[in-house]
Order: structure tokens, then C-alpha cells, then sequence
DNA sequence: AGTTCCATGTCGCGG
DNA sequence: CCGCGACGTGGAACT
């Protein structure tokens, strides 16, 4: 990784065009070859950027980088206020726990946690707009599509309801009707998708975990 | 702004849990007080990061960046390759053009790049859930709605149906229909979008900003 | 403060 | 490589 703080301008010419006039900013440059110019506030986002891959031209007190797609980066240089380099090495990267997908999977072990008598059906449903999350049958043996969200907004609603009007053309599945699972779901959202007739229910993080595991000693 | 390259592990507990091993990693600490801990690659967004406004507690080779909502960034230090401070001052900012407001006062002042025939009533059009970007009619006198999207996707043409509901609603503009103008739309929306007989516009910014040039010469 | 919507979103996965 | 959806999305504008 190169670090550079410097007197600077740029001009970036790509999916838009964008200026910035001089002013003291660090530029990093990866190991990867990707490109950000940082001021010292406004978040993690840099002012401006250029991702891996790119061509990289470096002429006196200008850089010039080019990605594949044409997107160019013009940084010119004035004083240098300071600079290094130095290899990071690889990185081990990011662990998580506790996104959407973490939660679908809890849920699909233990479909009851959603709703009494329910059972699964298949995992990612297939339809021709993209797949329906967890696809059910309750307990008087309907067909129920679930779509699963670590928060529940307006966007969740709006995507299952697309899910259930295509299923619902399909006649070997309909009737189907739609149950919209979030950890927390917005009163919007709730007011919508109720309007709509798709039940809601949120579900606690940690709660289904215990209850998951519960189920799994069982076996 | 703070730069350290160090070794070091970090935690993070908020919206979810995140864990990253020992490595080396360049830690930045802006001016506002935001944290980004960056690895050699993988494009600008930082590995780990807490945004400003937070609190900053040093304790020895152990950093706690806590934010008001509770989420918490532990950055635990082993040995210390560099470090360096430097206030670099206020930035003047980014000078931006070519984005959707940009797009959409171009299509505004030629709609006929948008239809043959189409002439504006009005931008940004009232309706109860917000705003519609260019109220028209057609050749045929037909009160049309134009949603304008950079990239047309999905999002997009829920939007404009929420849009054309409300307005379909409005005897005195019914009927209504839809037009959905993007420089690129995806296969997706534009399947969603006949669906509901809602048409589909690919527009070129430099062709656009052409035509409109030239049309404002004749004035 | 809460909501909506844009973004050079970025990122990862699956076809 | 493209398309699509999640993201600790972030950030700005508006109510």
C-alpha cells in the first residue's frame, strides 16, 4: 500500500464527470492497483476512487489511471507533503454472523418459529422473477411464500408481492399467500403488506438460534 | 487525519457481529472522528469501519469506538510499523455532472427524445407519496407519467406504479400512463414494467445532451 | 427525528 | 461476464 498527502486536484471522467479543485488530501493507493482520494472527514467513502482492475500511468506530478470500461482518474500533484509505501500482505478477511442469509437458514430449519403447523417445502423457489426465499405449506395444507429480511421495509413487502402475483398464475401453486418474516419490520411496511393480505411477523436473532438448536439436539 | 499500520484484531458488535483476525492493516482516523480500517486490497470500502459521530476511548494498545446508537468497533494493537498525524484541513468538495437531476432536466426540456409527440406539462409533478419526475402528454393528448432512472431497475418501476395508482385515482388525470426512461434498463424491470403496460425508454446522456444543445440554439 | 430515494454505490453469487 | 439482490449499505433532501 502507497500513501500519499499531498496538494492535489482531480478530475474523474466515467459513468459521470467530477471535479475537485486543489486542497491537501491523502491518496491510497492498494496493492491491487485500486485508487482513493481521502479528505480528513466525511465518513469511510473517499472523495473520489477507482476500483481494481485499472492501468495505472504515472508521469511527474501526474497520475493517470484507466480502468477496462474507460473510466479514467486524472490526479495532478503540487506539493508533497508526505509519502510511504508498505506490503500489508494478504488478509485474512471478515467473519460474520447475523446476516439475511443466517437468518433464512435458522428459519428453514425451524419454519414453525414463523407460524404453527407450517413446514417446509424448498429453500430459494424458483419463479421467473427471481426466487421466493422459503416456500411452505401450513397447517390446512396452502401453499405459503415467505420472504425472509434481517429489517423489514417497504422493499421486502413489494418484493414478495411480486412473488405471489406471478405464483399465483401458476396453478399448480395457487392459492399461495405470502408471510413476510424481518427482525424488526417497520410500521409502513407492516401497514402495506397487511393491506395486501401477507401476514407479518418478526423473529428475535438469538431466540431462533437457541430454538434452532434445540430442534437440532433432537436428532 | 491519523494514520497507524499496524497489526492488529478487531471486533465489531452492532448490527451484526464481525470478527477479523491478526494482520497487518492501515487504521484511519479522520478529523470528524470516523475510524476505517483498510487491507491492502478490496476496493476503497474499508474492512471494518465506525462512522462519525462516535467516542473515542485509548487505552493502551486497545482502541473502543462507540456510537450513539450502542454499536461498538474494538481495535486490539500489536506492533506498531507506522504512524503518522496531519490536519489536512477543510476540502472544497466535489464538483458533480451527469446525474439523475442532470438527466432528467435534459429529457425535460426535449421530451421528444423520450416519444415523438410528447410535450411537458410539468416536472416534478405532486401526487400524495411524492413527486413524479415529468408529468406529459402524448400526440394523443394522454396524460403521461415519466419515471427517470439512471439505471433502470427494479426499484424504479415500483415507483412509477405507485405513482400511476395514486394518479389513475385522479379523474381529473386519468387515465394515466407510464413511461420508464433509463440510460440503461435491466431485463428485469423491463419485464416487470410491461407487465403492468408500463414502456421502456433507453436514452444516451451524450446523444441527449446533444439534441437538447441543439434545440435550445434555435431560441 | 423519521422516511424516502439516489449512488461513480460496492460486493458476492449464480447463470 | 452480466444480472440481480443484500448491505453494518451511506448520504442527502424533505416532512
Amino acid at each position: 500500500m502507497r500513501i500519499r498527502i499531498a496538494e492535489c486536484t482531480v478530475r474523474y471522467e466515467g459513468r459521470l464527470n467530477a471535479h475537485l479543485p486543489w486542497a491537501t488530501r491523502l491518496v491510497m493507493v492498494k496493492a491491487d492497483g485500486c485508487v482513493a482520494i481521502h479528505a480528513d472527514g466525511g465518513a469511510y467513502k473517499p472523495l473520489n476512487w477507482m476500483n481494481a482492475p485499472n492501468t495505472f500511468l504515472e508521469d511527474g506530478d501526474t497520475w493517470v489511471v484507466i480502468n477496462p470500461k474507460g473510466e479514467k482518474l486524472i490526479i495532478e500533484f503540487g506539493e508533497i507533503h508526505f509519502e510511504t509505501s508498505r506490503d500489508l500482505g494478504e488478509d485474512p478477511g471478515l467473519v460474520k454472523d447475523g446476516v439475511e442469509m443466517d437468518l433464512q437458514r435458522l428459519l428453514a430449519e425451524t419454519p414453525e418459529m414463523i407460524e404453527k403447523g407450517l413446514t417446509l417445502i424448498r429453500r430459494e423457489f424458483p419463479t421467473p422473477i427471481g426466487p421466493v426465499d422459503l416456500l411452505c405449506r401450513d397447517a390446512g395444507d396452502v401453499a405459503v411464500a415467505v420472504e425472509v429480511k434481517r429489517r423489514g421495509e417497504i422493499d421486502g413487502v413489494e418484493q414478495l408481492t411480486r412473488y405471489l402475483e406471478f405464483m399465483n398464475r401458476d396453478s399448480r401453486l395457487a392459492p399461495v399467500r405470502g408471510i413476510f418474516v424481518a427482525q424488526v419490520i417497520t410500521p409502513q411496511a407492516r401497514l402495506v403488506a397487511e393491506d395486501r393480505g401477507i401476514s407479518c411477523v418478526e423473529v428475535d436473532y438469538d431466540e431462533l438460534r437457541g430454538a434452532t438448536s434445540d430442534v437440532m439436539r433432537l436428532f
